[in-house]
RNA sequence: GGAGAGAUGGCUGAGUGGUUUAAGGCACACGCCUGGAAAGCGUGCGUAGGUAACACUACCGGGGGUUCGAAUCCCCCUCUCUCCGCCA
């Protein structure tokens, strides 16, 4: 959430970072701000009824102890209507603080001013690039005909137990797996500084809702209910990703200033409907309603944010590299960039039987535009309460980190050799078809 | 699922209709004291809106009601704790 003091001391700067996402968004600053007076002409009027009602209601409680009844009366019944008015005005305040705070929750972050604009994904400058696509004397095969020669995953029963869009891993596959995310939880968590998180699968609707997901994004996400009684209880979803419950843990806190910088890394499932996605590279494991991920979540003071960002793509960027993976970073224009990010890096794999890069990782400052939304601060020593930056990243995404190392460390004879950093964990230095 | 007890500021904890603008304590800040510190003493200190600054308004888990007036009384809901039942 944008903070509405900007808005309503500097509305055309507003209007002109908002106008450079290109979704149209500055349109509703003018009836925003229509609502945001109208809210505060009621609520100045109301205030001074309430002043006054307390005042008389003040002078009636010392008549009735000096026992004077009757002037207690007649104070009463002059005063007998105000209750009426005020509740009136108060519905008046509160439906236009409900108008403007709808408006409100629908706004994306501004753009920080070192982001680049531009429209798409076209305009995305390159930061940086890391190493060299890898040379074969052979034709690379994909993943997808690697996977099935080597028996990693099953794509057809996958498809049979919960149709398109799910991986069912084997033997090998399900092993590689599990050492992926073993190997990136150890790094970030020693290496990094990072403290390990598990958090629930499901959460209520407040959390994505904290992290800009709801109320503009609702379709994009798997709801679940309990039996058949899903009424009864509160709506819960299935996370799209880790942000979303561990963006929200100190949700509604005040923290102490010595308790920054917080530096959270939690490995969970992702679950995402991918509606309008269909038949987008829904070939093989690219694009799945269901994939691993190692995320990396920071809350810090403002003034950090930014070397933090820079720190935590380095973060992600050492995984590729321990991994022996060709990969380049870029920054999301202003048109490309997520609802809640001021701005974003995102790093590319290259994945060789693709012919092309894959995005395993986005890492965005949100600055305080999720703080405002989950109401959490912390306290200052020398400037008040705070919205901190509240800053989240993938540390990686494990369906195409797999293709990507498959494809990578692909061998002539169609076995696959693992890294070095690798080998300690799934114990084997070679995936072979006979093995 | 059943029964009971609770939810008050950063923390703790009083407060069962009217000087409560939420007592006291802890923590924190500043000062006195001290060679320095601790202790002690003094002052300040909830959040948000509002104002040039005051004033003022709201907030005691959430929502509704009674009343001139609600932390306090009534109703509904959520959550926590204890016991029972069920359960990996």
């Amino acid at each position: 959430m944008l903070d509405i003091k900007l808005i309503r001391e500097n509305p055309d700067f507003v209007r002109e970072r908002l106008a450079l996402r290109g979704a149209g968004d500055e349109g509703h600053i003018t009836p925003l701000l229509q609502f945001d007076e109208a809210r505060r002409t009621a609520l100045a009027e109301v205030e001074t009824l309430k002043a006054t009602r307390n005042r008389v209601s003040k002078e009636i409680g010392a008549l009735m102890g000096q026992k004077k009844l009757a002037e207690a009366e007649a104070k009463k019944q002059e005063t007998r209507d105000l209750g009426d008015k005020i509740a009136s005005l108060d519905k008046v305040a509160a439906q236009a603080e409900a108008d403007r705070d709808q408006l409100m929750l629908r706004l994306p972050n501004l753009p920080h001013a070192s982001v680049v604009p531009g429209k798409t994904a076209e305009d995305n400058p390159e930061i940086r690039v890391h190493g060299a696509k890898p040379e074969f004397a052979f034709k690379p095969k994909g993943h997808v005909e690697l996977c099935e020669a080597l028996k990693l995953v099953d794509f057809a029963r996958a498809t049979k137990l919960s149709g398109s869009g799910f991986l069912l891993y084997t033997n090998w596959g399900a092993r590689l797996e599990r050492a992926l995310i073993q190997f990136l939880l150890d790094l970030h968590i020693t290496e990094h500084g990072y403290t390990e998180i598990a958090p629930p699968l499901m959460v209520g609707p407040q959390c994505l809702e904290g992290v800009g997901q709801f109320p503009k994004f609702k379709d994009q996400y798997y709801g679940v209910a309990e039996g058949d009684d899903a009424g009864k209880l509160g709506k819960l979803y299935l996370i799209p990703t880790a942000e979303t419950p561990v963006a929200n843990i100190h949700r509604d806190e005040l923290l102490k200033e010595a308790d920054l910088p917080v530096r959270y890394c939690a490995y969970t499932p992702c679950f995402r409907g991918e509606a309008g996605a269909a038949g987008v590279g829904t070939r093989g494991m690219i694009r799945v309603h269901q994939f691993d991920k190692v995320e990396l979540i920071k809350i810090v003071r403002p003034e950090q944010g930014y070397d933090e960002l820079e720190k935590m793509v380095g973060n992600a960027e050492r995984v590729l590299q321990l991994l022996g993976l060709h990969y380049r970073v870029i920054m999301l224009c202003t048109g490309d960039m997520g609802f809640g990010s001021a701005k974003t890096y995102d790093i590319e794999v290259w994945a060789p039987g693709q012919g092309s890069y894959l995005e395993v990782s986005s890492c965005s400052n949100c600055e305080d535009f999720q703080a405002r939304r989950m109401n959490l601060r912390f306290k200052s020593e020398t400037a008040g309460n705070i919205f901190p930056h509240i800053l989240n990243g993938s540390g990686t995404a494990l369906a195409r980190l797999f293709v990507a190392l498959v494809e990578t460390h692909q061998q002539a004879d169609g076995s696959v050799v693992i890294p070095s950093a690798l080998q300690p964990y799934l114990k084997t230095d070679r995936i072979a078809a006979a093995s």
